[in-house]
DNA sequence: GATGAATGAGTCTTCATTCAT
DNA sequence: AATGAATGAAGACTCATTCAT
């Protein structure tokens, strides 16, 4: 019985799993059960589990930007380009049952041996923390009180998406939200 | 050849080793190892590795809340405790090679049947909530501007732990303390 | 079902096949499967299947010293002592449907990265070849010539081991014993 | 890309890996990696490992042959014929850190089931002793005698090989390399 | 209160081979 | 003549837990 387009399936199978139960948590065993794979196809296509999670961050990456470039290219307001985000996260959490941000979830379970991860997981935190800066420059003349805000706003959104997950609970987001837009006023 | 306080020693070793590593990523071998106890002495004092999960949040919880209380009691002013709280977990950053919040990693392994672990989180996540919260009274004579000012503090102090951690630098801790510190004004 | 001295048939059960078919070819779960064991229960006893081959290998040698040892201590002349071992590698390899030296197998499928394995082979090898030295020198006055000659016959024996297993036939046996011999006189 | 000759590719990269490492301790996917071939190209010239390892023990004895051709139609001596065969080995062993003879290192991993291996083995061996005895007929006029002290130079020959690779030393070459001209004066 | 031996189900990964194109 | 994707079986090893003593 073969299967064609196993490298996507696996890729889309492993996406779910790993976001709702983590990426420690879930076993290659599961993946190729679920995506109707052998286990060698799976190593054919991924040299390892860790290169999969590396697949998988990069490819959320991929869609997150293009999230954040579209706010970015709207024509709202600096606070309305944060509220947008935030209401992002919270449709995003609220999909996900809380299960909180799938970067820092694999950092709390992935060591400095696990380069390729922790890659991916500077480079996504670090672009939403550029897409912040971008947004407070719009806001405000003096480029530093920007930067300075627009890393406030980003701890805000961390700290949002951590504690929503934490204590499944919505309330921390919209908190964020709105301490977001009140530094921008 | 006899040891005594195995309880205490399994404690001890796990509590580093969860910390250092990871919940999920420490094997009862390992921590039975460490501690120089039989595997059958673990689970006479631990009915299960979950139980010792608990029992070193638990723990934990009881050290970090004496450290709230005293901040609480002290005799500096609000901005001065938000500061002395944000300097603790400076320290307790660098000391831990910026392994991060406790409670969040093991919330990031772990899911809604690990009922016993879950509860431990919250209580803790809660309980520093209501620090700030208290701490924000003291500040503020409008009691619900007091709690949102308190929330936004908990939220910068989460998301500062959370990305001093995804990003291995320190610069989350004092963005977020200024932050606190500047809503404090 | 619980099976005490899993360890003793473990060792069993792996000599059996790791002489027969050779340390490579055979895995753990053929091992475990003719023992009746659980494969935790294996690596409680032997950490990995290199240390399990070190076991095999030491407790042959020490089998095999004993040998050696009852031969050099017996009253015979040298010619009937290296006539009685050739004797015993003859009655070895056809126990063994002429699978040859377990050392020189072994040898044959590991690199210098298993160094306890390693070690195993060379002690065994250097034994015999002190075997065959002490002999010589009761036979010899010229202790050089001695030991020059139980050289020879230590690769004669050698030799003859390996070639009874790859003609599968025990003339290589007859003749390197013949050889010994003569070699005495 | 088009790869030409990925037959004698394949065949040159296995030589190497097989001899280096032993045929049970190298895969399919190291050699194909190596020889830069596609896997469905690899089974299209060699219709399974053990084929790859007929042709690669059959293309190694043709070579030996030629040697052992010239050594016999040279003008030199039987003694020093001998000795030239014997520094063949000391060289080929000091080439290949002492890797020992691949029909041996090959036998030792092949069961009787393995026809077309066992077959390489048994040829090649027969060959090296058909060679010592042809030396041997041109230094004795018994031809009983002859095959005698023939089978006793293979038999030296094989133990040194083999004890060369077992203690990564070279005496044994040597050695076996003065008894045999001993033998043959 | 303490112990070492035993366990079944799981971990990630590699094997030699075959398929459709 | 060449290819990349697919495969089932097996590889060594670890998991948290329970047992009898």
């Amino acid at each position: 019985m073969k299967k064609p387009n196993a490298r996507e399936r696996i890729l889309e199978t492993a996406s779910e799993l790993f976001h709702r139960r983590g990426y420690s948590e879930v076993g290659i065993n599961e993946i190729i059960a679920k995506a109707e794979t052998a286990k060698a196809s799976f190593y054919q296509h991924y040299p390892s589990k860790e290169v999969l999670c590396e697949a998988w961050l990069s490819h959320l990456h991929e869609r997150s930007e293009a999230g954040r470039k579209a706010i970015l290219e709207s024509q709202s307001s600096p606070a309305e380009k944060v509220e947008a985000y935030f209401d992002h996260l919270s449709a995003f959490m609220h999909e996900s049952d809380f299960r909180g941000c799938p970067y820092s979830n694999t950092g709390a379970v992935s060591d400095e041996g696990c380069q390729g991860i922790v890659r991916e997981i500077r480079g996504h935190k670090q672009s939403i923390r550029d897409f912040f800066h971008k947004i407070c420059r719009e806001a405000f003349s003096n480029s530093e009180r920007a930067d300075q805000i627009g890393d406030r706003i980003f701890l805000l959104y961390s700290g949002a998406a951590i504690e929503a997950q934490n204590l499944r609970e919505d309330w921390p987001i919209l908190a964020a939200r709105e301490a977001a837009v009140e530094m921008l006023a």
